[in-house]
DNA sequence: GTCTATAGCTAGATAGAC
DNA sequence: GTCTATCTAGCTATAGAC
């Protein structure tokens, strides 16, 4: 048993980068050859189940850092509503680096990706719909509303990462967190 | 010289689904053959600038559809504010097929598309975001206004496609419509 | 556990017959 | 103008040495 090279925390940190920001078909095994330092073949060696199995640990990874960092702090109950505002939207932020960063949805999402990742992909959205949804009730809106708002939020995150990406500009990003702080605070 | 097979209208259109459906880079040539009904040899006939050529011609063709479908009513001065709105919000669920078919901004933003078409597809969006501007200004608001609308109605558009996508549910795509007619009723 | 070398395939693109 | 046949480059994936 010869040492690893690189731990595997580092390895997929870099593997998830690379997948952020030329998605999963365009991050093509040289791509993340180089991100990650190791030959493909001792890819191989780490994920048997290839690129799918990178796509999906990053996913995994992602999911827990994302539940972790942002979905404990919406629903937690002991931090007041004007608190919990400022932190989940700064926590976004660090998130998606201020919209330079992809989001994994995004970048699993097309051609190969997104009938490989489907069922993960669908159960992430649904999460943070219902995460969403637990802020809203605990800031005083109705249920439906509640649902209605986290959808809102989610269409303008995403939707400004594309314009961020486009534009090369991260104004659309900052509008996306004026738009969220407004909405839960109207 | 050959009869064509089919007209240049017809071909763009069905290139122009293909692609909206699979991505710039996920729409192989041999894909484009299929849709189109030409063989590759065919198609390099008809685009001697190749994949590139196909993603541009479509480019240009939507953005001429958009121009004449949706940007003349946002600017028209003549028709009422509110019956305005339903005509746009009509014309853009139209455009989209209810959020069923991709923004071709998306289709073309990952991977060598972005690369491709950066300049372009800048364009297009800067393009949404000033007809929009003057569709509020025209519905009463300040100019400054009115450009932080047209980002935050493009973010939620975007997104929903994303989410659409994603979920296979066309759901998003209804609330990023209802929440424009919010967005320019308040 | 990592590597070099390479297999097998499909991508975009082209030559030349009709 | 369209086609069949083919080229080259890049892809994912694997075999086997160290």
């Amino acid at each position: 048993m010869r040492p690893s090279k690189v731990t595997n925390e580092e390895l997929i940190k870099n593997l998830a980068t690379t997948i952020r920001k030329k998605g999963y078909d365009g991050a093509s095994l040289s791509d993340l050859e180089k991100s990650s330092g190791l030959k493909k073949a001792s890819l191989y060696h780490r994920f048997p189940e290839g690129k799918q199995g990178i796509g999906l640990a990053v996913l995994q990874d992602i999911g827990q850092t994302v539940s972790e960092r942002i979905f404990t702090i919406m629903v937690d109950k002991s931090i007041p509503k004007g608190e919990k505002l400022s932190i989940v939207s700064e926590r976004i932020r660090e998130f998606y680096d201020n919209g330079d960063l992809n989001c994994i949805i995004n970048a699993l999402s097309m051609q190969n990706g997104l009938d490989l990742f489907q069922n993960h992909l669908n159960a992430t959205l649904e999460n943070w719909i219902s995460n969403l949804t637990i802020l809203g009730v605990d800031c005083g809106y109705s249920e439906k509303e509640s649902i209605a708002k986290a959808i809102w939020a989610l269409n303008a995150i995403q939707g400004s990462l594309i314009l961020c990406r486009t534009m090369k500009n991260t104004l659309p990003f900052d509008e996306a967190m004026k738009f969220i702080k407004h909405l839960y605070n109207s």
